[in-house]
DNA sequence: GTAGGGGTAGGT
DNA sequence: ACCTACCCCTAC
């Protein structure tokens, strides 16, 4: 039984936007003990409560902890702590301080208190402990938010920069990473083996091994590098492939050495067969079981505030035609995004015919471009909250609009980049 | 992506 | 007529 519910832990936990399942209280639950696998499915839970927080727009202390946590789950797997680490903790803890930077002076507010909790005291620990996460960057913004304390000008610098988008950018990046070291789930390494041992039962029954191979390569086609099938996970059937390999540190792979010989003897285009099978047949259970139980969720999925992965993808969106986006009206109902493309539609969510994961819907930044070039926008003055979630903007993020519009898409959510380009402008007129 | 100039529509 | 928001263009 242990075993099934280590898969199970496992595939919930590798899911994308489960926000009903909480990684760290399913592990307590479980009670699993200290073994290597336990290990990767520790590390797993600290990388989706992560990605769970960046999909809730929160980064703050809590995400520290987990940084922190992951570093200690890695010391005892004996494995190098790799740079992306260090950096999402170094601007981790740079965005947490920053953030109580809102006031004009370092003595208003929470900077002081901020600048002890954080720095002083756990960064401190951090030091005494030997900590890896401790880098010359952190060391760095240590002694400059130590100076912003007393010098004006520093303090204004660095009030003024756009932390949180980096902050985002490399824990977006561990993650990437991380799970691309962890590589296949224990439930797609068994579909591997047992699909291995399948085919070459098939094999000697028929003695005719070119037959298999053909009719099993004709399903495969878009996986082209036979080399990497293995490092298929669980993530990537929600669409969330992860980058292949380049430049990736590799040493925790080292515990998959044993599952990944059996491939390695018999490379073939088509070994990700079975375990994208199992997954697939996975992925509709789940579906049709979440769909009973909550219909509601897709609808406020489809929320602009509560977009999912906006605030985590930052990787460039594909450019759009200038301002011959969908309509307003036509983007609520069908969102532009290329991820839809192809895929059912709504009504067949909870279906088992094209079932899917909830797609992430990417950020449009300017939803309001138009269709029409003829048509004009009709006239909307400016509410006092939009005004000031404007001030609040530029004293955040400085003149960088489409940060201004994605930190505050409810209220700006009828307004484009120009038009806050245009506002301030009025504004300060 | 943003700034800034300048034009225009629509409301008062 | 005036004001404001929206739009277009160009430059960086």
């Amino acid at each position: 039984m242990e075993v099934i519910d280590k898969w199970v832990a496992e595939f919930i936990i590798r899911r994308q936007q489960n926000p009903r399942v909480s990684p760290s209280n399913l592990l307590s639950a479980l009670r699993f003990g200290d073994s290597p696998d336990c290990l990767k499915l520790k590390i797993s839970s600290v990388l989706r409560d992560i990605s769970n927080s960046l999909i809730r727009g929160t980064i703050d202390e809590g995400t520290l902890d987990l940084l922190e946590m992951l570093e200690k789950l890695h010391l005892q797997e004996h494995s190098v702590l790799m740079e992306s680490h260090k950096s999402a903790y170094c601007w981790t803890a740079v965005e947490c301080t920053v953030r109580f930077m809102w006031p004009l002076s370092s003595s208003d507010g929470f900077f002081t208190d901020a600048l002890e909790r954080i720095w002083t005291k756990r960064i401190e620990v951090l030091k005494e402990s030997g900590s890896g996460l401790v880098s010359n960057e952190l060391l760095k913004w240590e002694a400059d938010l130590k100076i912003a304390l007393e010098d004006s000008e520093m303090y204004q610098r660095i009030r003024e920069s756009n932390i949180r988008y980096t902050a985002i950018s490399l824990l977006n990046q561990l993650l990437k990473e991380q799970w691309e070291i962890l590589g296949s789930s224990a439930l797609e390494l068994v579909s591997q083996r047992t699909f291995l041992k399948r085919k070459a039962q098939n094999v000697d029954n028929r003695g005719d091994p070119n037959h298999v191979d053909e009719s099993m390569r004709r399903g495969t086609s878009e996986e082209e590098d036979g080399n990497e099938n293995n490092r298929e996970n669980a993530n990537d059937v929600e669409g969330v492939r992860c980058l292949e390999g380049d430049g990736i540190d590799k040493v925790n792979a080292a515990d998959e050495e044993e599952t990944m010989s059996a491939q390695e003897e018999e490379p073939e285009p088509s070994l990700d067969k079975g375990d994208k099978t199992v997954a697939r047949e996975l992925k509709e259970f789940l579906l049709e079981i979440q769909g009973h139980i909550d219909s509601s969720t897709r609808k406020e999925e489809q929320e602009p505030n509560n977009g999912i992965d906006y605030s985590v993808d930052v990787t460039p969106q594909p450019a759009r035609g200038n301002r011959t986006g969908t309509s307003r009206q036509v983007r609520n109902e069908t969102p532009d995004s290329a991820n839809e493309k192809g895929s059912g539609s709504q009504g067949t969510w909870s279906g088992r015919v094209g079932p899917r994961l909830p797609t992430p819907v990417p950020l449009n930044v300017s939803p309001l471009k138009k269709e029409n070039s003829n048509a004009r926008r009709p006239k909307k003055f400016w509410t006092p909250e939009e005004v000031e979630g404007l001030r609040e903007g530029v004293k955040e993020y400085g003149r960088s609009w489409k940060d201004i519009k994605n930190a505050n898409p409810t209220v700006f959510a009828e307004r484009t980049e120009v038009d806050l380009k245009d506002k301030w402008r009025n504004l300060v007129r």
